[in-house]
DNA sequence: CGCACCAGTTTGGTTTTCCAATTTGGCGCA
DNA sequence: TGCGCCAAATTGGAAAACCAAACTGGTGCG
């Protein structure tokens, strides 16, 4: 009782305790998958902070799909053995802060994969989209003004096209960091503007004509610069 | 006034709404990177929702670093360009939800990233644990037991071990809901323990050889089950 | 003995209220 | 006229109050 929800410091710390207390508590109660667990009131008292914590700690666990949160009735743990549980939190936890080298290597799988996708699965539909694209870049490109942005749309029409949601949510995920900090640090361009139309151009020629393989040479030859500015980094 | 926050149906297709009314208030508004959104009682007020789903549109834009919002200042527009801006929070309310095929290929993509990487850059506390994870592994297995939970810890450790952030960050994303599936649908092993002994053996030797290509080659082995799964899928 | 129903309690979600940090605009002093 | 400072309004965040759906168990009717 008497002194209620104790704010240690800021979120995520907080978040981590209680997620790392949650596991705790079902190893010591020895839950098994679509057990219950507590409800948010009780455990709020039980680990001495705010209702608001626990909601937004198990709100992030049901983002991992580990526990499942049902309005009026409780949340209950996934079908998932303890074991996988409890490596899954404890690396939930451990997660640290995403590095911008990471951001950038994983993007470039992340391209190498929906560009090859896009060869084989794409639809007309999804031409026409990359096509326009496309066509705004060269448009933005060729009168001499900055087309980051032109060329980012061209490459998410890409990764649409690909018609692996997961790559694509990743994809949305991770470019808006990049491009952000692109911005900062953007250096002209040494190649001519028209060498780098002609790389975007061979990349929606190749998808045009369903060859992943190609596809995938042009993607990696476009991003042959941002290879090398990795290599920098490290 | 009078009628205060309607709430329309549920959850995602409000906050999609939210967030696409924000993104014309953008537009007309012409608003520039580092901008000041208005307030959330006023959006609240404007668009007839309740704060707390002006509060959750916006983090949601905050997770992909669209805006950024400071505490007791307001929120502001990341330093991002309006095109692109515009592109991505399309993209962002089209998102649909991850099917199990699109988890299954971008979980082999992750793979196979993530054990060529960790053959180049593992300490040697990496090998350490996932060695550990090996051997719960072969002990869980060859005493006949399902080894499921096991087996995802080892790739897990894997994962750590390549040092990319957001790569183990993906992984951890999705792995869940992969074996949370396949807990349900689990068959029976056709091939003998032993033999999946050996190919987890083989994938470990690779790292703790650093050697990238024999790493990725195993990995690729291990999978081949699963690939063929995913064709079934089509 | 079994099944159906009902009222009280519990529960996650939602709305309202409150708060402390920050901003802002104007007043006063130099 | 210009600079500094203070108070009032603004703001996102946090807590408390409230709600309706779902669960619980107990009772009574068949």
């Amino acid at each position: 009782m008497k002194s209620k929800h104790i704010r240690i410091k800021d979120n995520i710390e907080v978040q981590n305790m209680i997620i790392s207390k949650i596991k705790d508590f079902i190893n010591l109660k020895n839950l098994e998958p679509d057990d219950k667990l507590p409800s948010e009131r009780v455990l709020s008292e039980k680990f001495n902070v705010s209702r608001r914590n626990i909601g937004e700690a198990i709100q992030k666990l049901e983002s991992y799909e580990l526990v499942k949160s049902v309005p009026q009735s409780g949340t209950f743990l996934a079908g998932i053995g303890r074991i996988a549980m409890n490596g899954i939190i404890e690396d939930i936890i451990a997660l640290e802060k995403q590095d911008f080298l990471s951001l950038v290597e994983t993007r470039l799988m992340l391209e190498a994969k929906s560009v090859s996708l896009a060869a084989v699965r794409r639809t007309n539909d999804d031409l026409k989209n990359i096509e326009a694209a496309l066509s705004r870049y060269k448009t933005k490109i060729l009168s001499g003004n900055d087309a980051l942005q032109e060329d980012l749309l061209f490459h998410l029409a890409i990764s649409k096209a690909s018609k692996n949601s997961s790559i694509n949510a990743f994809m949305l995920k991770i470019t808006p960091k990049i491009i952000s900090t692109f911005e900062k640090t953007r250096v002209n361009d040494e190649e001519g503007f028209a060498f780098e139309v002609a790389k975007h151009e061979a990349i929606f020629q190749a998808i045009k004509d369903k060859n992943a393989e190609a596809a995938l040479k042009a993607m990696e030859f476009h991003f042959e610069m941002l290879v090398n500015f990795c290599k920098d980094f490290r």
